[in-house]
DNA sequence: CTGAAAGCGCTTACAG
DNA sequence: CTGAAAGCGCTTACAG
C-alpha cells in the first residue's frame, strides 16, 4: 500500500504544528481561527487524510476492536450471531475479529491469545467446554466480557444466554399435548450449563407429566463428521421403536438427526415426531416443515454488545448482567 | 485490561536497554551471551510478556492481519468460505476481520475504509456490483488484493473464480441428457460477470442441442426478504408448464426457488427437474435430495490467501494470478 | 560486533 | 487560551 497522508504532511503545508492539526481534525476545542481550521481541513481534504488507526490506538491504549469467539463460524447459529454482533458494534464505531475455537480448549486459548495481543478492548465468547480457566483469568485481568450462548454458573461474568430450561421444557409439554410420550432428547456429551439446563428442562417436563419412566436422553460427541448417530438411532427409532419423538438440542444435532431420519426412511410425525433446534430454512423446506424452537439471535447479539458497550463506557463499575432470553416454539407439521 | 509487561519492565529488571530484549525475544543475532539471554527469556517468563501487536505494528507499517469482505458472513456460501480462509491465513500467522456488503456499493466502501484505517495488510474481496471504482482505486495504491467468487474482467486483479460458464453448461446439458427440454435458469439481475458467465453457459449449452428457442432467463432482485419470485414461479411452472425443469444460479436463489416449489406444491422432478447451487445439508435432506452443482470452497479459500502471501512476500512482483476452478456436479434425485 | 537513539503516527498533559 | 514536547511499545538504522 503507498504511504498515506499523515498528520505532519497536513502540519507542513498549513505550516502549523501537528498537535494542533490533531485537535482541529477530532473536533476538539476550536482554538484556532476559524481560517486557519478551515485550511487544515482543506488540506485534509485534499491529501484525503485518514486517521492511522494503529497510531491512535497506541497512544489511546484503545483498539476499537471487539473479538468473538465461536465453537464454528460456518454454523449457521454462529454466523447469523456473528452477523448481528459485527452490525451492533459496528453502530457503536467498533471492529470485530473473529476465531472458531471447534469446540477446543488449545484452540480458544490461541484465539484468546491473539485477541490480547490485537489489545482488542474487550470480547463475547461463546465458550467451549473446559474454558472455565481461560475465562477466569480474563476477569481477573479485567477483560470487559460478555459470555453468550453458553457461560459458567461458578465465574461471575456477564452473560446473555437463551432460557434453556424454559425452550426444552416447553417443547417436551408440547409434544406430550400432541400424544407423544416416550419421547427422547438428542444432545451433546457436555457439562456445559446450557446444555444441561436443555436436559433439565426436557426431564422436569417429563417428570411433571409423569413420565419419568420414558425418559431416555441420547448424548453424542460433537466431532465433526461423524455419524455415530446412526446405530443409537436405528436402535431407538428405527427397529425397536423404543421412543416416539424426539427433542434436538442444537442446530447441528437437529441436521445430524434429519440426515438419520432420511437414511433410515423414518415417517414423520408418524414414526417420529421431532422438534429442531435453532431454526433456518432448512427446517421449513424439509417434508414436512419441522417444528422447532427458536432463539432470538438478533436481540442474543444486541444485548452482549450492549453489555459490553457498558462496560467499556464505565471501567470502574463492578456489576455484572445476567440476560435470560425467552425461547420461541415455531410450530409446523413435524409433530 | 490490566497492564501487561512490555520490553521496558524486563529491560529494567535485568538491567539492559529495551533494544536487547527484543533482540533476544524476537531470536534476532545472539549478540549477548547465552547468560543474558537467558536472563531475559526467563524474567519475559515470569512476566508472562506478550508482544505487544499494536506498536509492532505502528513499527513496522504491517499489522498481520487481513480484510475480508462478503455479500453477508450470514449466507452459508461466504460463512464457509470465511471459515477456510481465516485457517489458512492463521496458518500464515494473520488473523482476518470481515465485513458484509449486502450487494450495496456504500456498504462496501465504508468496509474499506475502515480496512484502510485499520491498516490491513492485504484484502480478499468478493466485490458487489458497482464497487468497480473502489477496486480500481484500492489497486492503484498498491494494495495487496485478490478478488474471490466474482472480478471485473477489465481490472487486473488477482483473482480466484469458480469456471462458471462450465458449471451451468454441464448442468444445462445433464439436464437436456435426463430430458428435459424447456429449461428456464433463475439468476440475479447483474452485470457481474460471474453471473453473467452462469448465463452464458446455460444458454450455449441449450444452444448446442438445438434447443435457443426454450431459453428462459428470469432474473431477479437480490433484496432480503422480498419474495417477488412468486409471481414469475407460478407463471413459469405452476399453471402455464412454460418450463420443465430450473437451474439456479446461487445457493439464496436455490432456497428461494425452493420455498417457490413447496408453496405451490410442485412436485419435483415431475412438474419440475431442478439443479441447485452451492449446497450443503438442505439438498441432501430435501425430498427428493436436489442434484447441484458444488463449488470447491476450500480449494477457493486457500488459493485466495496463498495469491496474497505471495503478494506480500514480493511487494515489487507485478504478476496477476487468475485460478479459475471446477465445479463438480453432485447428482441426487431432483432431476 | 554492540548499544543507545530515533522514529512509526498519533494524542494529551503541561509549560508558557 | 495556545503550542511544543513527551510518550504509547516497539524495531532497526546507525554511530561507536
Amino acid at each position: 500500500m503507498l504511504k498515506k497522508a499523515s498528520l505532519k504532511d497536513i502540519a507542513a503545508r498549513v505550516g502549523v504544528s501537528t498537535a494542533l492539526v490533531s485537535s482541529v481534525m477530532n473536533r476538539k476545542s476550536v482554538r484556532v481561527t476559524e481560517e486557519v481550521a478551515n485550511r487544515i481541513r482543506q488540506v485534509a481534504e485534499e491529501l484525503n487524510y485518514q486517521p492511522n488507526e494503529i497510531a491512535r490506538s497506541l497512544r489511546k491504549g484503545l483498539t476499537k476492536t471487539l473479538g468473538l469467539i465461536v465453537a464454528d463460524i460456518s454454523n449457521p447459529f454462529f454466523s447469523s450471531l456473528a452477523r448481528n454482533i459485527e452490525n451492533e458494534a459496528s453502530n457503536y464505531g467498533y471492529t470485530v475479529i473473529i476465531g472458531s475455537s471447534d469446540e477446543e480448549v488449545e484452540k480458544s486459548e490461541t484465539i484468546v491469545n491473539t485477541f490480547l495481543n490485537k489489545q482488542v478492548d474487550g470480547m463475547i465468547i461463546a465458550p467451549a467446554q473446559g474454558t472455565n480457566e481461560q475465562i477466569f483469568s480474563l476477569l481477573q485481568n479485567k477483560m470487559p466480557l460478555v459470555l453468550i450462548d453458553r457461560y459458567f454458573p461458578e465465574l461471575n461474568t456477564n452473560y446473555v444466554i437463551l432460557d434453556n430450561y424454559r425452550a426444552t421444557y416447553e417443547a417436551t409439554r408440547y409434544l406430550i399435548k400432541r400424544g407423544f410420550k416416550r419421547i427422547g432428547i438428542l444432545a451433546y456429551k457436555w457439562q456445559l450449563r446450557h446444555m444441561q439446563d436443555r436436559i433439565s428442562g426436557y426431564k422436569e417436563a417429563m417428570k411433571s407429566c409423569e413420565l419419568s419412566d420414558k425418559i431416555y436422553v441420547i448424548e453424542t460427541n460433537p466431532k465433526k463428521g461423524e455419524r455415530e448417530l446412526d446405530k443409537t438411532c436405528v436402535d431407538l427409532f428405527g427397529k425397536n421403536k423404543t421412543i416416539d419423538a424426539m427433542i434436538f438440542t442444537t442446530n447441528l444435532l437437529s441436521i445430524e438427526g434429519l440426515y438419520c431420519v432420511i437414511e433410515n426412511k423414518i415417517r414423520i410425525p408418524d414414526d417420529l415426531g421431532i422438534i429442531g433446534f435453532d431454526g433456518g430454512s432448512l427446517f421449513d423446506l424439509f417434508s414436512p416443515p419441522i417444528t422447532y424452537v427458536k432463539q432470538p439471535i438478533e436481540d442474543m447479539a444486541n444485548e452482549a454488545v450492549k453489555i459490553l458497550m457498558d462496560c467499556l463506557g464505565n471501567r470502574e463499575s463492578n456489576k455484572t448482567s445476567h440476560i435470560i432470553l425467552k425461547p420461541k416454539l415455531i410450530i409446523q407439521s413435524s409433530c
